[in-house]
DNA sequence: ACTTACTTGACTAAAATAGTCGGGTATTGG
DNA sequence: CCAATACCCGACTATTTTAGTCAAGTAAGT
């Protein structure tokens, strides 16, 4: 089982971009700002996004990352999966040939809190996240904090 | 978060002593050859498991480790603890200092995640797990192979 | 005494994490 | 056209963690 920074940097910009998207895409250097994560690393992270088809690109000046479908069927197991190759607590990858070829003594154990895990994350959308009371007062003051930092008034495009 | 082979190992050699457990204390060479975990390694989870007070040594020959208290007020949750400093799967350990001092976007959300894997963790026992057909079987099988190997040295040694 | 078995601490190879860096390529507004 | 924007991609690296090993003890039973 892996649950560290990227799985966790890769959820907290999959809602950056669900709460920051109207009509045009949202670019990396905005999250970046916003969630205080390096851009190179984002990058990263946005590349496998991208091959598991969870988000779009845009390319060229005013470009940058949509949701490829409604945030209401994006939930945070797959974006972990994207990144993080799985929330499986297993030795064996479920495959029960813990000891030498044979079942370890606690295979079963892993095995029922992998599944745990794993519909507790499966069971959370992206929209589900936005529409927590804590998430929208987190998500306010970051804006707030960014105009600030930029001082120059920059639109407020959402 | 962290669940690796460290905490896994732990989980199962406290069952291998809750299993082996009738008036002798358990020696981890025992431990060591049933559960294929090298002995050294073991010393190291010991080590840990006896400064939680979840094992009693007992020195010399004859000597070995027994349990400190009941299998059924042993919960796996405690083990893994030990060991494994936590299941925690916020970035701030709970403090909620995530993002330069504020909270982060996502920090709810890997609030509950890590209390719902503590409950999970924290509702099963050592006694739980030993009752489970799948464990008694594979205890069985272990005792069986152990059998078999030490009884055969003597036809080609010396 | 001798052996067994726990006790402790230091050390290490390999892997994963959490990035950085430097160059690409597509797009578009002027 | 052209230069700026922003995605794209691969290689590189420092740090930390894991999963051990090794050596030198100490305590206790026969």
């Amino acid at each position: 089982m892996r649950l560290t920074t990227k799985g966790r940097y890769a959820v907290t910009a999959m809602l950056d971009l669900t709460i920051h998207c109207d009509d045009k895409p949202v670019s990396l250097a905005d999250i970046s700002q916003r969630q205080s994560i390096s851009l190179s690393y984002l990058e990263q992270l946005f590349s496998r996004l991208r091959q598991s088809e969870l988000v779009t690109s845009v390319r060229g000046p005013g470009g940058g990352y949509r949701l490829s479908r409604s945030s209401d069927s994006i939930y945070i197991a797959q974006v972990i999966d994207a990144v993080n190759e799985s929330v499986d607590t297993t030795n064996c990858k479920g495959k029960g040939d813990c000891q030498g070829g044979e079942i370890c003594l606690t295979h079963s154990l892993w095995d029922q809190l992998s599944q745990e895990i794993h519909s507790f994350l499966n069971a959370i959308s992206l929209a589900d996240l936005v529409a927590r009371r804590d998430v929208k007062s987190i998500a306010q003051r970051q804006v707030e904090q960014l105009l600030i930092l930029n001082e120059s008034p920059q639109a407020g495009a959402c």
